[in-house]
RNA sequence: GUGCCUGUAGCUCAGCGGAUAGAGCGCUUGCCUACGGAGCAAGAUGCCGGGGGUUCGAAUCCCUCCAGGCACGCCA
C-alpha cells in the first residue's frame, strides 16, 4: 500500500508544480509508512517536511497544496495534515471490507510478490559435515535458511535449497578412526582413543549398532570402512532431524565432486594465471622474525594466495607443503561453481564462527573476477545453551553438544522453529533448556497458532448448524474487523522488508502482532450469539474465513503447523 | 592487537531517519451462562551503555570511549 500512496503523492506534486503552486524542483523519494501510533493514520508521509526547504514554504502549507492536488483512488479515505507537516491517510473503510474477498481468493498464495517472478534463487544452508548429530547452533542456521527460502518463494522466486558437505579429509578420517577404536573397545581390545578423536557418546552408540550388524568380522579392517559406516549413520541422523523440523534440501553437493571434475585445481590455475599465487615457506609480507623462525625450523614451501592485495591482513595458504589444499581452495571452487550456475539470487547462511574465514573465499572470488556482493551472506550469531543454569560448550569434537533431537523430543518442532526465528540473526541467543521445557505453554508460538484454531472452531460450529458464509454482505462488518484488515494489508510490506534485509525474524514479529490484534476481536466480534442477526453473522463468518487464510499463510511461511484444534 | 556482532522495561527481545520508544514473559487487579480460556480488560516499570557530531527531526547515520560475544592455523 505505501507504494500506491507514494505514487499518488508524486502525481500530486507534479500537478501542483504544473499549476505553479509549487516551484519546479526534482521530486525526492516519497516515503510513506504506517505511523508508530495507528490512531494517527493508516499511512503517513513526511514528504512535505523534506520539501519545505525546496519549496520555500512552511511544511504544513506544502502538505495542504499536495492534498489539494491528490488524484482520486478507491482505497483512499480521509486525508489530513498533522503534527509538523505529516500527510496522513486513512484507508477507505468500504474498500477495506471488500478486501476480505481478495484474501480468500488468494488463499495460500496470499501476498505472493512479483519481485522474484521468473527468477531463480539458491539458498545454501546447514552444510554441516557428517561428524556428529545436528546441534542447536546448526539448527539456527537451518531455520534461518529455510525461512529465507520460504520468503523468497513468497517473493515469487523458484528456490533451490542446497547442502554442501565434505565427507573426505582429516576430520572424517578421525571420525573413522574413533569409531574403529570404539568398536574394538567394545569387543574387549585395549586400544586408546586417538588424540584428536571424537569423544562424544554417539560414537559408542554407532559402534554398538555396528557390532550387532557385523559381529567381530571387522577386527582386521582399516579406518576407511568405519568412516563410511559412521558417515552413513550420522547423515541419517542429520537428515532425520531436519525432517522433523520441516527442513528439506533439493541438492546435496559433495565437495569431492570438485576434485573429481578438476575444478579445485582449475581454481588454483586461474588464480595463478591472474598473478595471485606463489610458492614460499612464509608469506611475502612476513617480518624478519617470522622468516628467521621458518628458516630455523626448515619450514617447507607451501602455495600462497596473495589475498593481502585485496584487503586481507596477510596472505593465506591454499595448498599445504604436503600437497593437499586447505579448505579455502575447494570452497572457492565451490562458489565459482555456484556463480556459474546462473542464479539470479544467491544466499548463504553461516554461523558467526565461519564469518571471518568466509572473507578469504570472497577475496578468492574477487581475484577470479566474480562479484562476491552478488552472493548474500547471512551470518547469524551463536546459540548458547544453558542447562541447570550451566553454560554448555558446543564442541562436536569434545562431545559435549546437545543433539537437537533431544530438544525436539521435549518441546517439538514449532517452538524450536519459532524461538530460533524470532530474533535478529545479529544477536546471540541464549537457549535455556529448562525454560524451554517449563514454559512451553506460554510460548508466543501457541498464541499465534491459537488464532488459527479459533477460526477453525467457528467453522466447526458453522458446519454443525449448517450455516455458511456464502453471499455475505461485507458492508455489515464493523470497525474492529476493519482494523484487523488494515494490519493484514501490511503483510506485503512485512514480507518485502524481511526479504530486502534478509531479516526473517520480521515475519515472526508480524505474526505475533497480527495475533495480538485478532484475539481481542474474537472476544467481542461473535458469530453465533442470540443477539447477532443472521446477515451480520454471515458477514462475520466470511471475515473469519479470511482471518483463517491469513494465519495459515503466516504459519506456513514460518514452517510451523496450523492446527485445527489445540 | 585486528575484523565482525551486541548493549533499549525486572527478564527475553522488536523498533526500516519521523509524531507520546513497543511486544512477550513476570508482577497487580478484575472477567468464565463464553463460536475450545494456550483467552480478554485495566495497571506499574525506561539518562534507548557514556560523550561528541550530522539533520527540520537520531534508539536509528558518523566519530570516540566503556562493557560483552565470535573469529583471527600449512584445522574444516
Amino acid at each position: 500500500m505505501p507504494k500506491e500512496h507514494a505514487a499518488l503523492i508524486r502525481r500530486a506534486i507534479e500537478s501542483a508544480q504544473a499549476a505553479g503552486e509549487l516551484p519546479a524542483f526534482e521530486i525526492p523519494e516519497v516515503r510513506v509508512q504506517p505511523p508508530a501510533n495507528p490512531e494517527l493514520a493508516d499511512y503517513a508521509s513526511p514528504v512535505a517536511m523534506q520539501l519545505g526547504k525546496l519549496a520555500r514554504k512552511a511544511p504544513a502549507q506544502v502538505a495542504e497544496i499536495i492534498i489539494r492536488h491528490l488524484p482520486e483512488a478507491p482505497f483512499v479515505g480521509e486525508v489530513s495534515v498533522a503534527g509538523p507537516g505529516f500527510i496522513n491517510f486513512r484507508l477507505s473503510e468500504a474498500w477495506l471490507k471488500q478486501q476480505v474477498e481478495a484474501i480468500i481468493a488468494e488463499g495460500e498464495g496470499l501476498f505472493t510478490l512479483d519481485i522474484g517472478q521468473g527468477k531463480r534463487a539458491q539458498v545454501e544452508f546447514v552444510s554441516a559435515n557428517p561428524t556428529g548429530p545436528l546441534h542447536i547452533g546448526r539448527t539456527r542456521g537451518a531455520i534461518v535458511g529455510d525461512t529465507i527460502a520460504r520468503l523468497l518463494e513468497a517473493a515469487g522466486y523458484t528456490v533451490e535449497r542446497e547442502y554442501y558437505f565434505n565427507n573426505a579429509g582429516r576430520q572424517m578420517e578421525m571420525l573413522g578412526r574413533t569409531l574403529q577404536v570404539r568398536y574394538l573397545q567394545m569387543i574387549g581390545h585395549d586400544v586408546a582413543m586417538p588424540a584428536d578423536g571424537y569423544a562424544g557418546e554417539y560414537l559408542k552408540e554407532i559402534a554398538e549398532e555396528l557390532l550387532q550388524e557385523v559381529g567381530e568380522d571387522w577386527i582386521g579392517k582399516g579406518w576407511q570402512p568405519f568412516k563410511e559406516y559412521a558417515e552413513k549413520i550420522i547423515f541419517g541422523w542429520i537428515r532425520n532431524s531436519l525432517h522433523r523440523l520441516g527442513v528439506y534440501h533439493d541438492v546435496f553437493f559433495n565437495e569431492n565432486s570438485l576434485y573429481d571434475d578438476g575444478s579445485v585445481w582449475k581454481a588454483l590455475d586461474d588464480l595463478r594465471a591472474r598473478g595471485f599465487v606463489y610458492e614460499a615457506a612464509v608469506w611475502e609480507g612476513a617480518d624478519e622474525a617470522e622468516r628467521a623462525a621458518a628458516e630455523a625450523q626448515g619450514t617447507p614451501a607451501a602455495t600462497w594466495f596473495r589475498s593481502s592485495t585485496l584487503g586481507d591482513e596477510k596472505d593465506r595458504v591454499v595448498v599445504k607443503a604436503s600437497g593437499d589444499p586447505t579448505y579455502t581452495l575447494p570452497d572457492v571452487a565451490y562458489h565459482v561453481n555456484k556463480f556459474e550456475r546462473g542464479f539470479d539470487q544467491m544466499v548463504n547462511i553461516l554461523g558467526a564462527d565461519h564469518g571471518t574465514q568466509y572473507k578469504t573465499v570472497q577475496r578468492g572470488l574477487t581475484a577470479l573476477g566474480y562479484d562476491p556482493a552478488k552472493l548474500h551472506v547471512v551470518i547469524h550469531q551463536m546459540v548458547r545453551i544453558y542447562k541447570d543454569g550451566q553454560l554448555i560448550k558446543g564442541s562436536t569434537r569434545a562431545g559435549d553438544v546437545i543433539p537437537i533431537d533431544d530438544v525436539l523430543d521435549i518441546v517439538g518442532s514449532d517452538p524450536v522453529r519459532y524461538f530460533l526465528l524470532a530474533r535478529s540473526t545479529n544477536t546471540d541467543v541464549d537457549f535455556d533448556l529448562d525454560l524451554a521445557i517449563a514454559r512451553n505453554n506460554e510460548n508466543p508460538v501457541f498464541y499465534i497458532q491459537n488464532a488459527h484454531v479459533r477460526c477453525a472452531g467457528i467453522f466447526r460450529m458453522a458446519d454443525e448448524q449448517g450455516f455458511t458464509d456464502e453471499g455475505a454482505d461485507l458492508d455489515l462488518l464493523g470497525e474492529n474487523e476493519a482494523a484487523f484488515l488494515r494490519q493484514v494489508l501490511r503483510m506485503g510490506e512485512a514480507l518485502t522488508y524481511a526479504i530486502d534485509e534478509m531479516a526473517p525474524h520480521q515475519i515472526a514479529f508480524y505474526a505475533l502482532e497480527t495475533a495480538r490484534l485478532f484475539h481481542p476481536l474474537y472476544d467481542s466480534v461473535r458469530v453465533f450469539h442470540s443477539e447477532v442477526p443472521e446477515d451480520v453473522a454471515r458477514a462475520r463468518l466470511r471475515f473469519y474465513h479470511a482471518a483463517k487464510v491469513v494465519f495459515h499463510r503466516l504459519l506456513t511461511l514460518m514452517g510451523m503447523s496450523a492446527p485445527e484444534v489445540m
